[in-house]
DNA sequence: GAGTGGTCTAGACCACTGT
DNA sequence: CAGTGGTCTAGACCACTCT
C-alpha cells in the first residue's frame, strides 16, 4: 500500500505535469488542499516537504505554494544518476563491461568498505553510454560477504537493480567526493579521448538503508559529453 | 525565539560532537529523546528529520538512529558553498575584486535573472582564496532593481551576508549547472594557472525565499586547489 | 486585517528489526 | 514478541505577506 503523502506528493506533481503550470505559478492553498484530497494538515505538509526538496515547488509562509524552474534539457540530476533515478533515459542504458574479477581489499577499499583484509571484494569496470555516447569510465567495488554472487550478465545491466531485487538491499544514502583533473591515458581510451584531456572524478560509497556500504565507486565523466544539474535548499 | 525544533536538532548535534560519536553510533531512542527535551514526538521526528537531511544521522525503522561518517578533511560541501555555509573558514575568505561595473543584460541574463533589456545590472568579477590559495573565479550578475547598491567594498566581503541584512533578503535555494572543460586564457590568468588546463564550470542561479532569483553567477574552480563533497539521500 | 504557510501538541496505530 | 521508528489524525495557535 502507497503511503499517502506520498500518493498525495505524486498526485500535485501530475497535476503540475498535467496543467502544464509554469514556474512561479501558484497552486492551491493548503485548506484547500487538504479539503481536495481528504487527508489531515499534516499529511499535506509531509507531501509538500517532499516536492520541495526534490525542487519541484517551493513554499513561502504568508503567501502560498508556487512552481519551481524546471531543469534543463540535457542535464542529468547529479543527485540521482545511479539508480536514484527514475528517469527513463537511464534506466535503458546498457553498460560495457571492461572487466569483472575478484581481488583482495587494499587499504583504500577497506577503509571505504568498511571490510576486512581476508574479504574477497568484486572488482567491475564498465564504461556507461548515453545516447550512443559515452559518458564515464566506472571502477566500482563490492565486497562477496554482502553481494555474494555477480556475472557478466548481471554487469551488463543494473547493478542497482540486480541487488534491491536479489537481496533486498535499499539503497539509503551517498557519500560523493569530486574533483578535476586531467585523464590517465587508460581512463581516456575508454572515453574515446586523449590522454591529459580534463575529466570529473567522482569517488563515491553507496550506503543501505540499514547504514551498511556496500557499493565503493570510482568514476570518470567525459567532459564533454557530461553536463550535471544540482537543486541546494536552504534548511 | 528559535524555533524548538532547530534547538533539538542543534542540541543532538552538539551532543554527537562533544561525545565523540563515530559513524554507526547509535543515539537513544525517539521516547527517550521525548522525555528527555520535553517536547512533542512530532518536534523530535522534525529536529531528526533535518539532521537526516544534513548527512549527521541516519534513521533505521524497527531499529534505531544512527550517527553518519563525517567528511573528509579539506574538501568543501558543494551544497553549502556560496553564502550557506557555517563552516568558519569560508566566513573568512576575503574576495579579491577583479572588475565592478554596471551593464546592461544581454539575453542570457535576461533570461536567468528574469529581468528587462532595460534594466541595469551590476557585474562583479572576483577570486576567492581559502588558505592562500585562489579556488575559484567568479562572475556575478545582480538586478539593480533588486540590489539597488554595490561598492569595491562590499564586493571585497561576502555580498551574500550584505544583501541579506540590508534588503532583508533570505536565500531559499538554488539551481547549479556544472561540466568539466578547459580553461579560456583569461580564467587561467587569474587562476594562477595555464591556457586549456582543466576546470570545473558552474553556471548557478540563487533564489530568494520568495522565489525571485537574485544573483546569477558563473564560476570556475581551479582543479588542484579545489575538493568538492556532496550527501546525497533518498528522499 | 484577511489570507496563508509554519509550529507544536497528544495520542492512536502501523511497519520493520532483531532476538 | 519486544523494541523502535514511521504514519496519520484533529486541532490550537503563531508568523509572515499583501492589500
Amino acid at each position: 500500500m502507497m503511503l499517502k503523502y506520498d500518493k498525495v506528493a505524486l498526485e500535485i506533481e501530475q497535476s503540475i505535469e498535467h496543467k502544464q503550470l509554469k514556474a512561479g505559478s501558484q497552486l492551491s492553498n493548503i485548506e484547500e488542499l487538504i479539503a481536495f484530497y481528504q487527508v489531515s494538515r499534516s499529511t499535506i505538509l509531509k507531501a509538500l516537504d517532499k516536492l520541495q526538496s526534490r525542487g519541484i515547488i517551493y513554499q513561502v509562509q504568508g503567501s502560498g505554494i508556487f512552481v519551481r524552474k524546471r531543469k534543463k534539457e540535457g542535464y542529468m540530476n547529479f543527485l540521482e544518476n545511479h539508480g536514484f533515478s527514475s528517469d527513463l533515459k537511464l534506466e535503458q542504458r546498457k553498460p560495457v563491461l571492461v572487466q569483472l574479477e575478484i581481488i583482495k581489499p587494499n587499504a583504500e577499499i577497506i577503509e571505504n568498505l568498511n571490510c576486512q583484509l581476508e574479504d574477497e571484494i568484486y572488482k567491475v569496470e564498465r564504461v556507461h553510454f548515453l545516447e550512443g555516447k559515452c559518458y564515464c569510465y566506472e571502477t566500482s567495488y563490492y565486497n562477496k560477504m554482502i553481494i555474494p554472487y555477480l556475472n557478466k550478465e548481471i554487469c551488463e545491466g543494473s547493478i542497482f537493480n540486480y541487488i534491491k531485487n536479489s537481496f533486498n538491499i535499499q539503497i539509503g544514502f551517498s557519500d560523493k567526493y569530486l574533483q578535476v583533473g586531467c585523464l590517465p591515458k587508460q581512463a581516456a581510451g575508454y572515453l574515446d579521448l586523449t590522454e591529459n584531456d580534463p575529466g570529473l572524478f567522482v569517488t563515491e560509497i553507496f550506503y543501505a538503508h540499514s547504514g551498511i556500504a556496500f557499493d565503493y565507486s570510482k568514476t570518470v565523466y567525459h567532459y564533454q559529453n557530461t553536463h550535471f544539474f544540482v537543486q541546494s535548499q536552504l534548511s
